[in-house]
DNA sequence: GGCCGATGTTAGTGATCGTTAACCTCGGTG
DNA sequence: CACCGAGGTTAACGATCACTAACATCGGCC
């Protein structure tokens, strides 16, 4: 019963998906357009997928998984609070420039993702935010917890942005950056 | 020939649109939900603006421009480099904050202006990034300027941030984070 | 070697899209 | 007061959308 390739055209459809997405948005692109990506036309993917939003809520889904346990690894595997953060940033920095569509589909398309599955994306990304937050208030006993997960989801958005701004630096020079603005962020006063 | 209350439909269709674009993007939002959000019903938008592309180049133009112009005014009236990025970095703080609809829009939809407009906007764009490069540039002259674009487009990406974790800080609170993460995080060697 | 499930194909469905056409209203203005 | 332009209306057009139906291909298994 092991198919040595289960999966393989899905995962090749939710690779290409993500790039169209990330370039044009969910309502910008056509199941025609997702046909012709992968190579096949049209209504093939509902072979795999039973419709558009579905296809969009596996990749979400996918993707939120990988982070949130990605970080909880990361931050169980630590020495200390000060190495904890440096590998959740490591993690995300490697994630953002290592899948620059996801990330960007990620923090953009929830809102077309059916709501059970809506919900469970929320959490996963709610445990995600948590654990960076967890990690910070041993950093930062002194500040409030509401101003340490606006001071994370403001990270996001710088570590996120690279999609945008990719191709201008190499990628270990990009990583070094980010590495050094995000914690200065983190750590900074406020 | 003054008329008192010209261009008042122009942009409260502007404003709605706004709204409506950084909510479901672009291709997420008809013509008749553009009308049915200023009161009067689909193909009325016509009178004022000859189609949807056309709108939304003249928001992101809008945008731009406003963008470019503040940072010129605020970067020329400052008494020194370190004065010049405090008031870069609060002016976009304040834009931000004070219209997180223009700002969503403004760094998600460009591909969809059509191409003359799309050139203009991203002249704008160019020469606001190179208003904050140039005042980085005093303050970290070691730093090659790849570097300090690389660095500008990741704070406008936190700056930016702002609407997607909304209304969990005070307006005040949420300016000195933000003010306090830039600054930390543009100053960070790397 | 005949069947069958997995994975395609093309043609067509109704809904919705952006846009245009044709017409209405109405507050100035010559 | 006739007129006219500004700003609305509804109806309709063709294109495109997500999705379904009906049929083809074919490798593996009894």
């Amino acid at each position: 019963m092991v198919n040595r390739t289960a999966g393989t055209r899905r995962a090749e459809i939710l690779h290409a998906a993500a790039d169209l997405f990330a370039a044009r948005g969910f309502h910008g692109v056509s199941i025609d357009d997702l046909g012709r990506a992968v190579g096949t036309s049209g209504p093939a993917l509902y072979r795999h997928f039973p419709g558009k939003e579905a296809l969009l809520a596996a990749m979400l889904l996918d993707i939120s998984e990988r982070l949130a346990a990605d970080g909880r690894e990361r931050v169980a595997s630590a020495s200390g609070p000060r190495e904890a953060l440096d590998a959740l940033l490591r993690g995300h920095i490697a994630f953002a420039l290592g899948e620059p569509a996801l990330i960007t589909v990620h923090d953009r398309e929830l809102d077309n993702v059916p709501h059970p599955d809506r919900r469970r994306v929320r959490r996963l990304q709610r445990g995600y935010v948590e654990e960076w937050v967890g990690v910070l208030a041993l950093l930062r006993p002194a500040t409030p917890p509401a101003v340490l997960r606006a001071a994370v989801h403001a990270t996001f958005g710088l570590l996120n942005s690279t999609p945008h701004s990719a191709g201008e630096l190499p990628e270990e020079r990009m990583t070094e950056l980010l590495l050094g603005m995000g914690t200065a962020a983190l750590l900074a006063e406020a």
